[in-house]
DNA sequence: ACGAAATGTCTAA
DNA sequence: TAGACCTTTCGTT
């Protein structure tokens, strides 16, 4: 369920907690035995989001300690990095081709990390629609990946018939990997090709990537909500700020790609950027722009009164600015917010100031 | 108990 | 476009 903000604080947390140690894998619920086995008693390395997905390297103690001189990664600093010809003609084959356009993204090493084949194991997890990390250890207890109205945190089944797919542990921490729908080690070339597949991700942020998302966006007839969800044109919004922040910049999401100019679509990279990174230290994303945040309900001089009484004490009504808040009355203007069905996902947006 | 929904992506038809 | 998949939570019987 997380979107791309979520996956780089799990990044985070992973490292503060495991990178740089040797860990014990394994496999309660089975479906990642093998996996496991491959990856237990390996030194980690520094875990990275990728838009939604996550990389985490894991090197054999020797080789990895022979090879460390980087400062902070933990990682072989570049030692096995071939020249970028070699690796991006050379040692890609069809599969794995660079999609046109997407060059630059696998010149790009994690990292720095290497990205050769033989270079480290890699843990590639994408959570899809169900999957969280649970931790445990030093009183450090915390879900991260559950969904919008989850508020329980407690059941993950340990023992038998547990639905924990991978966990790690060392310095007595644990992480409890739960649900995902991807969950997979790949080696430096296999990396690569997942990478290689993703549009710049808000979160990074690296130069050109904003020129990049707005000619991206602008070669295309669908519909920019619909783009703004191909992770092939922006890595890591989800439904939340495709709508969110969409309103925020006042492009009707139905309108095709190819109409939308350079300029809003500018306005809404750094939009993006601006709230997703604001949300990857606490995982909770928050859309509603700080002037249409409705005033606590005593205030005397509320400017909006009409989106305070219409959301009453629902705080779920009150996170987004207009995801989830079907037929309540915009923030801004106070037309009643509209809702349709986009390529199988749900779309909010307001059809008055949005255009 | 049961069904629906949920910040997602893939495959087949 | 429809269905499959992975899991948990919430609202309705």
């Amino acid at each position: 369920m997380p979107e791309g903000q979520a996956i780089h604080r799990i990044a985070r947390l992973i490292n503060e907690r495991f990178e740089g140690a040797d860990v014990v894998a394994s496999s309660p619920q089975g479906r990642f035995s093998d996996g496991a086995r491959r990856l237990d008693g390996l030194t980690a390395g520094r875990a990275e989001a990728w838009g939604k997905h996550f990389f985490m390297p894991f090197a054999d103690g020797g080789s990895f300690a022979r090879a460390d001189n980087g400062p902070s990664s933990g990682m072989p600093a570049g030692s096995a990095l071939q020249s970028e010809e070699e690796s991006s003609s050379g040692r890609l084959n069809a599969k794995n081709a660079i999609a046109p356009g997407a060059e630059h993204l696998a010149e790009t090493p994690l990292g720095g990390t290497s990205l050769g084949d033989d270079g480290p194991l890699w843990l590639h997890i994408h959570l899809g629609l169900y999957g969280r990390w649970h931790f445990t250890g030093e009183g450090s207890d915390a879900i991260v990946g559950a969904g919008v109205r989850s508020g329980n945190h407690n059941a993950v089944n340990v023992g038998a018939g547990s639905t924990v797919r991978l966990r790690l542990a060392a310095n007595g921490f644990t992480a409890d990997l739960t649900g995902p729908s991807r969950c997979e080690i790949l080696d430096g070339p296999g990396v690569r090709a997942a990478v290689s597949k993703l549009g710049p991700d808000p979160v990074r942020n690296e130069p050109g990537d904003r020129e990049r998302f707005v000619e991206a966006v602008r070669r295309r007839r669908s519909p920019v909500g619909q783009l703004v969800l191909d992770q092939s044109i922006a890595a890591g919004p989800g439904n939340i700020y495709r709508a969110d922040c969409l309103f925020r910049v006042g492009i009707s999401p139905l309108r095709p790609g190819n109409k939308v100019s350079a300029e809003r679509l500018k306005a809404l990279w750094d939009d993006l950027v601006e709230t997703m990174q604001a949300d990857v230290p606490d995982g909770v994303i928050r859309t509603v722009p700080e002037s249409l945040r409705p005033e606590p309900a005593k205030a005397s001089g509320a400017k909006n009164p009409d989106a305070e009484s219409a959301d009453g004490d629902d705080p779920e009504a009150q996170r987004f600015a207009v995801y989830h808040r079907t037929g309540r009355p915009c923030l801004r203007c106070g037309t009643p917010v509209a809702e349709k069905e986009m390529a199988g996902r749900r779309l909010f947006w307001c059809p008055s100031c949005q255009r």
